[in-house]
DNA sequence: GTGCTATTGTGCTATAGCGTACAAATAGGT
DNA sequence: ACCTATTTGTACGCTATAGCACAATAGCAC
């Protein structure tokens, strides 16, 4: 079946109020976005920002060597190019696609034009910023405190989160990339993970199997990211109910004391 | 002498209008923070915004097993409490009072109110908001891609950069707590940096002795989050000169080709 | 099918940092 | 001046991960 597009599969433009949805709407171009594709590099000037419908993006920080390391995944629940509203008009990121898709743009002074109106856009945007910086954050704790292991099982689910498929292109290679860490640590790590029955792969091509163990598996972190973006999206007016937790999940996702002695290395002393 | 108090000590308040300050200034109660305080918890209601003058706040995240990581300083350049005009009513990190000294505070309804008139106090939080998103960028990749020992200098260096003195009262205990290592490493980082006669210290107090030093052996994490500070929030209307890098400063900073070689691990092999 | 190339698996060594334990030194109170 | 708690120094084994080298495998082009 062909996919039929829209700017609604997009969770914030789906949000939007009707009148600032009909400002927008007819300046939103479909664009697709090709695995790998560089969005925005480090220190440019934005002519656009992108609202991802199927497909996502990671938001990376590259040092002077090379090194990289993501800081926040952007799917469909939100948009690429915050700086443009927040003041600089440039990003000092990069933004990669990790999975091929699509997603609307919109020229940047379009957005800003009805930002600057300092309505429902306004605070909807600052909102997803928010979210933002709380993924940001705890991404960096995670960097420092948790294992490859786990830091392997959060980027899945944040992933497939923002996926409607249960699969995902994308080589170890590529993952490594973007946790900042060794080829050969994710392979071991996604070997575990494999002979636990929690995903298959092969060549490229990743595929969860059991999502429940896998949210066994991760560590607080994914939790942490997960609540706090439904605590602060979940009650936009038009959000897709399905992407929402309900608070019986919500609990499922907190109310796990054996999680964190079972998962964390440093517990196991 | 006593220290005179005043407002404009902070940038963010220095850079207000005289309309916008005016507003304001009748509201802003000075405040002492007390080493160790912590103005905020993970998960807390905010009732007031604090604009720091003569102390510095660190934003930690905290895990559930206790561990934490640093994310951002604060100090006489910025505000404590973004996440109230962000959106969120609560913020998701910790904020503790690393050096102790004074500062301002608001209600948050009041902050929030003059916010809302989406004019110059809007637009500069934002970008406030923006420097600080990539100083808590560059800390997650520094986290994950350096030594501790180039991370003590960046903590260093961005510390006293928002301090007037040259010397703070601070343990290696602390400073493990907020990097998120080892005190014992932190121990043998600053020893390091004392033989080589950067800074001296004792139970308790560092001193900085020699700053350029310092600047040599950090890494470039520094030079980019000081450099997108001075940008986004250099051409503020009051600002103090004094605080402002330079373009030859800058220079000095960004063009430094053997830094690297000479101070990242990856690069010595 | 055949062969090429990208991807994944595995096996080393090296090392940074952790956890732990305890010793040494210093500031500050009495 | 002495004692005590805090802070700093050091040592030792341990683990996770880095770095490197290379083998095995699978998918794709032809």
């Amino acid at each position: 079946m062909p996919t039929p597009h829209s700017p609604t599969q997009n969770h914030l433009l789906a949000a939007l109020p009707a009148a600032e949805f009909g400002r927008l709407s007819p300046h939103l171009e479909l664009v697709a976005m090709p695995l790998g594709e560089a969005l925005y590099e480090s220190g440019g000037h934005l002519q656009h920002v992108y609202f991802p419908t199927t497909c996502i993006v990671s938001l990376l920080y590259v040092l002077e060597d090379g090194a990289s390391a993501e800081i926040a995944v952007v799917g469909n629940e939100g948009i690429l190019g915050i700086s443009l509203f927040m003041g600089g008009d440039t990003t000092p990121s990069r933004a990669v696609v990790q999975s091929a898709g699509h997603g609307y743009r919109l020229k940047a002074q379009l957005l800003l034009q009805e930002f600057n109106r300092a309505g429902p856009v306004l605070h909807l945007l600052l909102r997803y910023t928010q979210a933002l910086i709380t993924q940001m954050s705890q991404t960096a704790v995670c960097n420092r405190h948790h294992s490859v292991e786990q830091q392997l099982c959060r980027w899945l689910l944040l992933s497939f989160d923002r996926l409607s498929s249960d699969s995902l292109t994308m080589t170890q290679e590529l993952i490594a990339n973007m946790l900042g860490v060794r080829r050969e640590g994710v392979t071991e790590a996604a070997g575990k993970l494999q002979r636990a029955g929690l995903i298959r792969y092969s060549r490229g091509h990743i595929e969860v199997l059991d999502r429940p163990g896998l949210e066994q598996a991760v560590c607080e972190c994914y939790a942490v990211v997960k609540l706090e973006f439904d605590r602060l999206l979940a009650d936009i007016p038009h959000g897709d109910p399905s992407k929402i937790l309900g608070e019986s999940d919500r609990r499922a996702l907190v109310d796990r004391p054996d999680k964190i002695e079972a998962n964390n290395p440093r517990n196991r002393g």
